[in-house]
DNA sequence: AATTACCTGCAACTAAGTTGCATATTTCTT
DNA sequence: AAGAAATATGCAACTTAGTTGCAGGTAATT
């Protein structure tokens, strides 16, 4: 299981065209085991001070380069990140679901099941995406 | 012209139980005069630094306590404002617009026209609010 | 016009994010 | 498997963003 989850880690990553780092795979092991999406301050608390600061700034920007992740928007200073499925790929993203935070614990939830509804805006506007965002309870704090 | 919006600003404040003062004047023409959303370094610079960075942001948290304001999502750490309409108030926000975010020139628009389209979520959550952020190429970009 | 309530500016601080560079680790090549 | 090349990391130093307490100032109330 674990074994597994090491095998399928080491396969993204070289997919991706990254080395295989001590660093890189926590923060993917991370990102596993977390329910919700994860903040950098997530990191720095989970990962200790064995990691430093900058190198999971620049961690997390690799993987976003590579479409390992996607952010998700927030009206905080925050930013937010998510593992994007595995069809998605540097070049051909497509993370059209809805977000989900919940009030009562904070938590950002990727909800893959719900696709984003297709919008018409007024003439003249290219769409390119669509990002949703919806805030409300849980199902766990309910 | 000049003098209605003046008018209409010291109304908009005394209705809020703001005091009326040169700072958050100032902030709310900014505010009617742009056609898109505003963030804080947008005022330091527009103002100068006649005013302190502190005041600027107990400002916007004013106006966003009073319901003058509204926040928009962001995938990044900086904080984006719009206006709200006429018919927010401080216990009854009805901003359910969609927002548009060009990728030529950076403006974030409210698209006051487009309402969001309602959503379902698979079953157990409690939707209070929907956010949506259209990216893509606006009307003067094109 | 005086009193009260509220607002602003300053200083000092915490947190967040970036860049350059030297060193270390990983990957490629043979 | 060892050495060369490519890539990643850690540190230092810096910039930008946001917060808090408090003294003094301005706006509102009477």
């Amino acid at each position: 299981m674990v074994k597994n989850n090491r095998e399928q880690i080491h396969h993204l990553l070289r997919n991706s065209h990254l080395s295989v780092t001590e660093t890189r795979v926590k923060i993917l092991e991370l990102f596993m085991k977390s329910n919700g999406a994860l903040e950098h301050s997530d990191f720095e608390k989970k990962l200790g001070q064995s990691f430093d600061r900058v190198t999971i700034y620049r961690t997390l920007q690799a993987f976003l380069d590579k479409g390992i992740i996607h952010k998700i928007p927030t009206t905080d200073t925050s930013v937010r990140y998510a593992l994007c499925k595995s069809e998605c790929s540097e070049h051909d993203h497509h993370d059209h679901h809805v977000h989900f935070k919940c009030e009562e614990c904070g938590t950002t939830l990727c909800l893959e099941e719900t696709d984003v509804p297709s919008i018409q805006l007024p003439k003249g506007y290219a769409v390119h995406n669509v990002e949703v965002v919806v805030s409300g309870v849980c199902k766990q704090c309910k």
